[in-house]
DNA sequence: GGTTAACCTGACCAGTCGGTCCGTTTGGCG
DNA sequence: CGCCAAACGGACCGACTGGTCAGGTTAACC
């Protein structure tokens, strides 16, 4: 419906000023997190920062708009392993990339690890990853590759999971992950050693207005 | 050497009224994480903002003295574990009880996962409980019921791990780690199904003035 | 009971943040 | 070219933070 009836071409000094925005909202993010201010992003990318809220009315759907691809090329990437010839070394592979993503950008670990704090557009994004992640699984579980009672639901949480494990270590040690990713497939591998002490998780669940409301 | 020479013992209000900080801040804190202000902090102790400086120079030093006793909570649990029956089981009641400890508090979470907000203090301590961690690990694995490339800093290092994998929906499923906890205790026990991708990790090591220097 | 130093308090300070607003600039179109 | 809406920028606002300090209070010792 947008742009329907009196479209107007944003001008082209807008665009531009909005990709500049984006690629430093994005590094700027990657590297400190989401509590960098908006005049430290508004100054690396060398605009005011009346601009910045031009574009993006709030912090949150700055954060969210840039979150959103993230999320977006983590899907790509899931659903080009659809087809591929060993299942369990298509998780592996889609685990890997998820894991590299999030270790290269600490706001992206911030915001996949609380729900309470998600943008209704992330938690959107968030939910379809899950049910391209439940096909990857289910793939591999039917084949037997993998133990029966993991969900797709559990891959992505194992995903942020692994990254946290290592992130203590991460300044000196970047690529520490990788072991508990190595730890955590196999107990993924194992034919159901234990039963798991606890049912598989539900579907991340709507809790309200998505700002913490608390105290 | 303190309190040596002109020693006074301190009155009983303010004895006192340290105690009412400290359950009230050790409260605040399990709830809200680092971020509760000290106002909050004061008023839920019934007592007034400078009253707090007055005990605690700094902010950082307060969480430091909180998240001190915790850690050597857990260290007491430890040692409580080195001469148990079966050192795999006692390896992971020790991980159960300390990943309980992380779920009910926010602020430890924070503080464990992030060595370039540590205080001395702190650090001191999670390297004491890696040692304690160490040689329950050991036992285990010199019996050969876990992995043999497993170390007792992996272990300190997965309890975040798994917390934080299941603190998206610690919410509505505050039981969920213990699923994780069983799957990673899986691939603990794993006799090395894969020989891991990664070196097992150094200890951790001191960054430079403890708080975040960044940017 | 009187003296005194330890103690308590809340107004206050400087700094930060997200977000607003309006005077100014500029790109596109007739 | 000349017009004007769209876009820009940065001073400004209110809320909030950790931390300070002057002045009133009180516990402990003589």
């Amino acid at each position: 419906m947008t742009n329907s009836s009196a479209a107007r071409s944003p001008r082209t000094d807008a665009v531009r000023n909005r990709q500049l925005l984006l690629s430093a909202a994005a590094e700027a993010f990657a590297e400190h997190g989401t509590e960098v201010s908006i005049a430290e992003i508004a100054q690396r990318a060398g605009i005011g920062k009346g601009t910045v809220f031009r574009h993006f009315a709030t912090k949150e759907d700055l954060i969210a708009a840039i979150m959103g691809e993230m999320i977006d090329s983590l899907i790509t990437t899931g659903m080009g392993l659809w087809d591929a010839a060993d299942p369990a070394a298509a998780l592996l592979e889609f685990m890997t990339t998820g894991i590299e993503l999030l270790a290269r950008d600490r706001a992206f670990c911030e915001v996949v690890g609380r729900p309470s704090l998600q943008h209704p557009a992330v938690r959107a994004g968030i939910d379809r990853l899950c049910e391209v992640v439940e096909i990857l699984t289910n793939r591999a579980r039917r084949q037997g590759v993998i133990r029966q009672d993991i969900t797709g639901q559990d891959i992505v949480l194992l995903l942020g999971g692994v990254r946290h494990t290592a992130a203590p270590l991460a300044d000196t040690q970047p690529q520490l992950w990788r072991r508990y990713l190595g730890l955590i497939f196999d107990g993924i591998r194992a034919q159901a050693a234990q039963p798991l002490p606890h049912p598989p998780p539900r579907r991340l669940e709507f809790t309200g207005p998505y700002c913490e409301s608390s105290h």
